[in-house]
RNA sequence: GCCGCUGUGGUGGAAUAGGCAGACACAAGGGACUUAAAAUCCCUCGGAGUAAAAUCCGUACCGGUUCAAGUCCGGUUAGCGGCACCA
């Protein structure tokens, strides 16, 4: 018989969804099990090749865990709101909602067709009023918190569009699509705080299982660093704050510098000499984008303040102030002490403005280069902290701040708030209300959702606002507070909004009343194994679990973190080694691959073909070798014979087999996994037969990688029920070690020989035994043997002279 | 510049916790079957060497620790990813 995949996926896909197979129970009092991919965006191409490499994974982890007894929750949904639907609506002059709709009936369509284990009955959409009413519900309750915030900061604008855009339509400093220069406007937006938690997001990664690397580049991005914030007099009368990690080299701080935007050079207008040419930088320094800021980063550059000086708060000096743009007023405050001695970017800017070095610490030549080594170097030229180290000097000098008022211990984190404020159609209304009297006000939680009224068009306007900001029916609405005229806010949220908290939806998703219940997200969280791209490690993560800890102080959840496990995947590239696309002309589309191979197969080959957190190229060929497995499954069929046991030949094989299989799925090792179950097919195949309980075992295992297949051979061979209903199989430890082991005889670590021997050999038995083999004893002829190496089960080494 | 990761046959990749390098596949070559091809099955497959063996070399490079190193340590180099004037 031969095996018909496309008849046999299509039967089981149907039974699945007809027998709602895969839906997760409410009986709470079972041990659950949450597994999580990340929902797609439903783009207009369809499914990539790369998506079922994750969902396939998990997938497999899903199914497993269902065959081990536990309630599973695998859901799926669509993070649907987003630039490339919105700009196909504006191209193609249809709403974005409909354009919606149809990717999501494809993707759907699609994911169906690789025989996913999802729940679909949890289905959700970040576009449904339902789904988004709860977005723009937490966005209030951090509004009443504190958390959201407007102010006015600068924006990404394409000057040849005349269009806002959001960080990721930037690409290399020019505008995604039509090339055009990009520059910084100043606009009034929505923050969110995620500073606030950024000690707690920072310290709470102890707590979790995520891979180092994602650990890693979350701790980086926080950017936490330890220091000193302090005061400097200026001969103008004010202060000048400024933050250092080096609070040591104070007595090295030659001069000062500040940021061309900060808040004191046009209070010291009426005092500064030069005022016309300071002028002339700040304006050529907003003019810059960001791209020609670090294109120009090679050469420092800058402005003296003429006419107020600094006095260094250790040693009474007067030093100069400088204006430039390697200050940046988003750090810090705005404001450095410059120690050219010690630090690279100072040493830069002292040679090229010709401003004294002085060296506090002693250990490198600070007439060539900076010496920052803090290690190593010891304090001079600075009164009491001489002798010092640097780190006695830096806790000595925080002290001495501390005492004399002049400065106080200070951390910092190079995370910024989240701008939450996009000026364009297709996202979540921003439900706040903007009165003369009342000032922002939000929406009564009756009134959401908020929905996204009818427009003419989708496009942005000229000068950069949402194009909600036409709608004089929309925007012009009554205060909630006072009820008098008020002005709708129009722009609209990030598309991170509704994916920061779319796994606690899925717990209870048609609840009409709440997020979803206490009862729900107290059983199903938090998610037991989260898989996503390392792309999303930095936005998306952090954001979720931003908006996670902030419920969790509301006491919506009651953990503190989200997801117990992240892994990440790597992508899948074209047979040529590059990144598909279409002008590269490498894209494999699944479509062909389910039509040419079946599901099974490509599931099989995705999680075959290679390190599951490494890029891979697609083979293929490759692909071809996974067939021909499944149809060597398929034919067991043909030498199976009656047995309900394992023959002795194979039991301690299918034993091994059993915890290889089970052992490196929760491992990401599915492709070792796999390797094992060919192994072990090629054992079965050779010996021409095979019993029926060893295939029952055989197909289990296989069952999470190639669900259709399995299903329709546990049938064929007449077993009751269906194969997902089944236990998964167990193993016996003492099963899985052979009787007899092949040791390896070797001299002065050189592999001589090698032969088997009982497992249970003792030391004694094992040296004896490779004394006299013969290759052996042939090469110990005549040698002083100075050491005898045993180790049991594994080898014998003789050290000879 | 900083942080993280990686370097193993023609290819994708294995190798628990320092103990047989190259599992499992792909490609290639040879053979069987076939009128022929496809499919399938069998054999070979890191390099040098040999009739075959023996033997020697081999996990990016240099050095170290060890009875024993792909694995640990120090240095170099190449590539990938992220951040980037963060004081």
């Amino acid at each position: 018989m031969k095996y018909d995949y496309s008849a046999i996926e299509k039967k089981w896909q149907q039974k699945w969804d007809e027998n709602n197979t895969f839906k997760a129970e409410n009986d709470y009092s079972k041990p659950k099990y949450y597994a999580l991919v990340e929902f797609p965006y439903p783009s207009g191409q369809g499914l990539h090749i790369g998506h079922p490499r994750p969902y396939t994974a998990m997938d497999i982890v899903a199914r497993k865990r269902r065959l081990q007894g536990y309630n599973v929750l695998f859901p799926m949904g669509w993070d649907a709101f987003g630039l490339p639907t919105e700009n196909f609506a504006i191209k193609n002059k249809i709403h974005p909602a409909i354009v919606t709709k149809k990717n999501v009936e494809r993707f759907k369509g699609q994911l169906k067709s690789l025989g996913l284990s999802f729940d679909w009955s949890r289905e959700i959409n970040t576009t449904d009023p339902d789904y988004f009413k709860w977005t723009q519900w937490i966005f209030i309750q951090m509004f009443k918190k504190g958390l959201a915030y407007k102010k006015e900061m600068a924006v990404n604008w394409c000057t040849s569009c005349k269009v806002v855009l959001a960080n990721e339509e930037v690409v290399g400093g020019v505008c995604e699509r039509c090339g055009g220069e990009v520059v910084r406007k100043v606009k009034s937006q929505w923050m969110l705080k995620i500073t606030e938690y950024a000690q707690r997001l920072l310290d709470d990664l102890d707590s979790v299982n995520y891979l180092d690397k994602i650990k890693a580049t979350q701790v980086n991005w926080i950017g936490r660093s330890t220091g000193a914030e302090v005061n400097f007099d200026t001969t103008a009368g004010d202060k000048l704050k400024i933050y250092t990690t080096r609070p040591d080299t104070l007595f090295g701080a030659t001069y000062m510098v500040i940021a061309p935007e900060h808040p004191m050079i046009e209070k010291w207008a009426d005092k500064l000499e030069n005022n016309d040419e300071i002028k002339a930088y700040q304006e050529k320094a907003a003019r810059k984008s960001d791209f020609e800021r670090t294109e120009i980063a090679k050469e420092k550059t800058g402005v003296e303040l003429k006419g107020v000086r600094a006095i260094n708060p250790v040693n009474g000096k007067e030093i100069p102030i400088f204006i430039s743009d390697y200050v940046l007023m988003t750090y810090g405050t705005g404001a450095i002490m410059a120690v050219p001695a010690h630090d690279t970017r100072d040493f830069e800017f002292a040679q090229k403005f010709n401003l004294p070095i002085v060296e506090v610490v002693k250990g490198g030549d600070v007439t060539k280069e900076a010496f920052t080594d803090c290690a190593t170097g010891i304090m001079t030229n600075s009164g009491f902290l001489d002798g010092l180290s640097v780190e006695d000097a830096k806790v000595k000098i925080k002290e001495w701040l501390e005492q004399t008022g002049k400065g106080t211990p200070k951390v910092n984190y190079k995370l910024r708030d989240w701008v939450f404020s996009r000026q364009r159609y297709w996202g979540e209304p921003i439900p706040m209300v903007y009165c003369e009297k009342c000032g922002w006000v939000p929406l009564p939680e009756s009134e959401l959702p908020l929905k996204l009224p009818e427009v003419e068009s989708y496009m942005p306007t000229d000068n950069g606002e949402s194009p909600l900001s036409t709608l004089e029916s929309f925007i012009n609405t009554t205060c909630p507070h006072c009820g008098g005229p008020a002005k709708r806010e129009t722009d609209t949220m990030p598309q991170w909004a509704g994916s920061s908290w779319y796994f606690m939806r899925y717990c209870d998703p048609h609840n009409q009343n709440e997020l979803a219940s206490k009862e729900a997200l107290d059983y199903w969280l938090p998610v037991d194994w989260y898989n996503g791209g390392m792309e999303h490690t930095t936005l998306h993560l952090l954001y979720s679990r931003f908006w996670y800890k902030f419920l969790h102080d509301l006491g919506v959840v009651s953990t503190n973190e989200p997801y117990m496990r992240r892994t990440s995947h790597g992508m899948i590239l074209g047979e040529d080694g590059q990144k598909m696309s279409k002008s590269r002309g490498n894209i494999i589309n699944p479509d062909d691959v389910i039509r040419d191979y079946g599901a099974d197969t490509l599931r099989l080959y995705e999680m075959f073909i290679g390190d599951f957190e490494k890029t891979a190229p697609w083979s293929p060929s490759s692909i071809k070798g996974c067939k021909r497995f499944l149809d060597r499954v398929w034919g067991l069929q043909d030498i199976v014979i009656d047995g309900d046991q394992y023959r002795d030949e194979f039991k301690c094989l299918i034993h091994k087999t059993i915890k290889k299989v089970s052992e490196d799925i929760e491992n990401l090792k599915f492709n070792t996994a796999i390797a094992a179950l060919m192994t072990l097919l090629n054992e079965l195949a050779a010996k021409g037969s095979v019993t029926k309980e060893e295939l029952r075992t055989f197909i289990i295992l296989l069952n999470p990688f190639a669900p259709h297949i399995t299903e329709e051979m546990y049938e064929a061979l007449g077993f009751e029920g269906m194969l997902n209903q089944q236990k998964w199989v167990t193993y016996d430890e003492k099963l899985c070690v052979e009787d007899t082991v092949e040791i390896v005889v070797q001299i002065n670590g050189k592999l001589k020989s090698k032969l088997n021997i009982s497992a249970d050999a003792s030391k004694d038995e094992m040296l004896s035994a490779a004394k006299s083999d013969e290759k052996v004893s042939a090469a110990l002829e005549g040698a002083n043997i100075v050491k005898e190496i045993v180790v049991s089960g594994k080898l014998v080494n003789f050290v000879v002279k």
